[in-house]
DNA sequence: ATTATCTATAGATCTATAGATAATGC
DNA sequence: ATTATCTATAGATCTATAGATAATGC
């Protein structure tokens, strides 16, 4: 009864016939499962459960538990760092700190409220701090640093006398990652997307008018990065 | 050689000498495992042994794991709780709302700083989303609250009018919880306290000027919370 | 031949209960 | 008698490897 168009052994189960590879969708059921359960507290027996495997099938796709975690991780910075790579020239002057801060943290923001099955809550997971993970949080710093080095030339100087750059990129991204909480109670919009980076610009000490200033000075960059990015499609 | 003076058999392994009891070495050593590991990435066979106990002894102790992590969750949440209600007759008007909240973030940051194995970051465990952990979060959900009410008193106008109490409520216990990833990277002192307290004032648009009048007031407060503690010292 | 599953299974855990034991307290 | 441990152990998991099998691709 089971129809299928694909090689290897059909699966004992229904097949779902989902469009996703079974990779895929072992990554999706992982995320789902790490996500609500944690790492540890997921087992690859619910994980193969969840897509309607073999546990054992899973090691065919994954040489284990912390690789599925790591590409998981990897895949949901990418966005974010490809950004602040992608924009680094369309912001070249220290004149738009405000601006190019404004872009990036919206453009976090909206990558952490897209993503499936609030991704996100994945870094605050005490294992991603082991070894295995190091790649990962290594990517997390340098973004870390990015929103540093643009907080620390947006803000205002009373702000900038009290907080080194290293503090204010923690405060930012720290901010950025209340979209975690707001997928946690209801579902976030792109007015969230605006408020959380004029509120990474207000801490910063930054008014409303230059607030409102740098949201559509962001709005060009954003724009610009998207168009290019439409010529060179990611991979 | 095993010197105790103490009722129950004695430990199999070498007394540690501790000054707690059996009881808070079980604890204190699952908040760092806790922290470090996950609530699943820990056994109770870890924990004993960190203690120097069987791995059955706990249950002398504790009906089990979820019972542990309760009461490390209750503890830690408790000081905060305690000063919103401690305080709320010693800011009576909502003149002095910035004041409040400065208060109650500073006290907040230096309860997560000072608080043994940063057990702040059991807030972030995916467990503790789940049903046994319900009245922890009402708890959390209730200082939120505080936080929000206050925020919303304290903030400038034009913050408030893009910002429900609640959604200010998640930003400021946000920040508050910077502290969790300062511990990960270094030794927080008072000082940071002021300043996550002051980035407090500084989101909902308070100027400097307005940020230092809050920040001393919040000081009287503080101390005649403090005195009154003495002489009603906690349970 | 290649791909993606399956079955069988080893070996290591993990939580929790039952009941024994060795201290102190009265 | 009470307290706080211990030993013994059941029963349920959990990760991972080995090798068989049933599709498609050429």
């Amino acid at each position: 009864m089971t129809i299928s168009n694909r090689p290897g052994r059909p699966r004992a189960a229904r097949d779902t016939g989902s469009s996703l590879t079974g990779r895929e969708q072992i990554l999706d059921a992982a995320a789902a499962l790490f996500t609500e359960l944690g790492f540890s507290g997921t087992s690859t027996r619910a994980i193969a459960d969840r897509v309607g495997i073999r546990q054992q099938s899973i090691y065919y796709h994954f040489a284990g538990k912390d690789e599925i975690l790591i590409e998981l991780l990897t895949d949901s910075v990418r966005p974010s760092i490809d950004f602040i790579t992608g924009i680094a020239d369309l912001v070249p002057d220290e004149a738009t700190a405000a601006a190019a801060l404004f872009a990036l943290a919206s453009v976090d923001a909206q990558t952490l409220r897209r993503s499936p099955h609030n991704i996100a809550t994945l870094y605050l997971l005490p294992e991603v701090q082991a070894a295995p993970f190091d790649a990962f949080r290594a990517q997390r710093a340098q973004l870390r640093d990015t929103y540093g080095r643009l907080g620390a030339a947006a803000a205002h100087a009373d702000v900038a006398a009290g907080l080194s750059p290293e503090r204010i990129g923690l405060v930012l991204i720290q901010l950025a990652e209340i979209v975690i909480e707001l997928r946690r109670e209801g579902e976030p919009d792109t007015d969230d997307d605006q408020t959380i980076a004029a509120s990474c610009l207000r801490v910063l000490g930054l008014t409303g008018p230059e607030i409102a200033a740098a949201r559509t000075e962001a709005a060009t960059i954003i724009a610009a990065y998207a168009a290019r990015q439409s010529l060179t499609p990611t991979r």
